[in-house]
DNA sequence: CGGCTGTATGTTATCGCTAACACTTCGCCG
DNA sequence: CGGCGAAGTGTTAGCGATAACATACAGCCG
């Protein structure tokens, strides 16, 4: 059997392979292809020819392997689901995509636990940095970050003490700013409708928040309502039937999330019901969605593009930070009154 | 200095940390965490407790260079945004947990320049398969997925020809059965609604489909009008308002996808169109958002769940399939016709 | 009790690339 | 015109793991 005009094609091309075809040793290619160091223009298109032909794909393995360099950055998010973390990937990419760095997604559907293996997982690559959601995470999580050596920002939430860097907003706080503004607007029988997680800890921080202020007036929420899974537009509805018929007093409905809060004002509008005098809704992050129902909702923005941009030029090491240690950046969350709460 | 009690800290832990800390050879402790070969309890043990204790993470990037294996998938979308995307990782990530395989997703805005550098980026890591959205590629990207060696699925549409394999629904059927079921119901002056993208190939595909089946019972599109970027479910309400303006007699509204469908739908119901007596409607993908709407909106279940684990058990090498080269699997999409269009 | 089998461990040689340094040529200056 | 710096290229030695083979030490049989 002759030798092939291409080795076997089975094989996946090496540097060496380049370097045969194109008369310089393996280094040169490798400087050619990274743009390092000095090669004459004629080598530099020999090689990139060669390469070219061949369709040769570098081996960052080995690469990274050699240089203990790696271009990714870790990102770990509850849900895609969601709405909310593909603007704070957005936010992200757009500001690595100059870096050089490339951020490798993963989920962990609020489990604590696929956090963890999902860390893990990631660490294993040995990436050069890492952004996750929350602050609340295991203790092997916890260890895990702090060994690991390289950046780690926690986002969306600032209501703790972050391993590293932290870039959010404080729940707490937008909770408490929302039932203000509720109350200032004269309503006083108020209820809230969110979801049931258990690990959805910003959620349970606005509650949280959203309780307290309601307190310093003298009130308590007036029916509460819970649901997990399914589509959140049509448990919005449900559990908006389900509070009117139990509670048909309420003249506030406070939801978790924008999406629930459009199914019970598409509910609200469908029964008649005079929005916002009888009733006023309100939501939490914004989602572009609301822009298209027949009112605007009540909401507050979560600074999702913003929070990614900025955990993103943490990692990237662009952040004119003096400090050594991580930084906590908290962003102002805006309300946005819509047409769903009574003007004062 | 004296030698502290763990060696530098900035540097990350190897296999030989481990070795020393439990007396055993780096090989068997390799061994253990990969619970590969012999190894007695005894010594299974002290590894594992030094491994734990120490915070050990292997390395993957020197394991996968030796063992020339990576227990990563590529995964290429267009989009995250789009709520379909999310839907197709879901079914593919059941299926590759019990693989030992892992996703990676990359996201190509639906541009073909970016999906080729996201494609040359995670070959670059030499992952076992790759699955990437639509039949439609670069040159490069093409000659790059062959030239890999690995199997690669194309996924979403099987309206042509796919490099290796292919898993999805004939795009031109399902705008043909949709145009089919609108004539039967009686509708003649229809109109079309959809995306702008260049790029956006299987919702051309629907619309030469589509406008085929009209052609064959002598109809051609009343008006048709199209979007780019912004929100989906607002553009929808405009695309509609304008379309009605302009041509007033049209009484189908065929939209490219659902979330533009929704809009329009909460537009026609607000304006007090008859629907679906003086006006249907349609859109495609049948999303979750559709359960919450006042009315169902008719669509086309795309089988994403569907296509998502096909396509993991593709590359995941799960298939019982006794070829050696790829397959094409036609996966039927099935009408919901919904209260958006009159009975029959 | 020699030799054989099998289990439990260690040794050696890569994997494909890059850092660091060594080595040529030049050109240019004192 | 000898020497020195810079530009361009090559050589060597790992990076941290695993495959494949080698070894050690039981137990067991005829």
């Amino acid at each position: 059997m002759t030798k092939p005009p291409h080795p076997d094609p089975r094989r996946a091309l090496t540097l060496r392979d380049v370097s045969e075809a194109s008369g310089v040793s393996e280094m040169t290619v490798s400087r050619v292809l990274r743009n390092r160091g000095d090669v004459s223009g004629a080598t530099r298109e020999k090689v990139l020819h060669a390469a070219r032909s061949l369709g040769y794909v570098p081996n960052k393995i080995a690469g990274a392997l050699a240089s203990q360099r790696v271009n990714l950055v870790g990102v770990i998010i509850p849900s895609l689901s969601n709405m909310v973390f593909p603007d704070v990937l957005t936010g992200i990419s757009a500001v690595l995509e100059d870096t050089g760095l490339q951020p490798v997604v993963g989920v962990t559907n609020y489990s604590p636990d696929r956090e963890e293996s999902v860390l893990y997982e990631m660490l294993s690559w040995r990436p050069s940095g890492v952004i996750l959601a929350g602050l609340e995470h295991s203790e092997a999580s916890v260890s895990m970050l702090t060994q690991a050596g390289v950046p780690a920002v926690e986002i969306m939430d600032v209501d703790g003490a972050p391993v590293d860097s932290a870039v959010g907003i404080s729940h707490r706080r937008a909770g408490r700013e929302m039932a203000g503004a509720i109350i200032a607007a004269g309503y006083r029988r108020i209820a809230f409708l969110g979801t049931m997680m258990p690990y959805d800890h910003r959620a349970r921080k606005r509650l949280e928040g959203f309780e307290e202020t309601l307190a310093k007036s003298g009130l308590v929420l007036a029916d509460r309502e819970f649901y997990t899974g399914g589509s959140a537009l049509l448990k919005g509805r449900e559990m908006t039937e389900a509070v009117l018929r139990r509670t048909p007093d309420v003249d506030f409905l406070y939801y978790s999330n924008d999406m629930i809060g459009a199914g019970g004002l598409l509910y609200c509008l469908e029964q008649g019901l005079d929005v916002p005098g009888r009733m006023g809704l309100a939501g939490f992050n914004n989602i572009d969605l609301l822009d298209g129902l027949p009112r605007r909702l009540a909401t507050m923005d979560a600074c999702r593009k913003e929070i990614g941009r900025i955990a993103a030029e943490i990692v990237s090491g662009k952040r004119p930070t003096g400090q050594v240690g991580g930084e906590i950046v908290e962003l102002t969350p805006r309300l946005q009154p819509g047409d769903t709460i009574r003007k004062v």
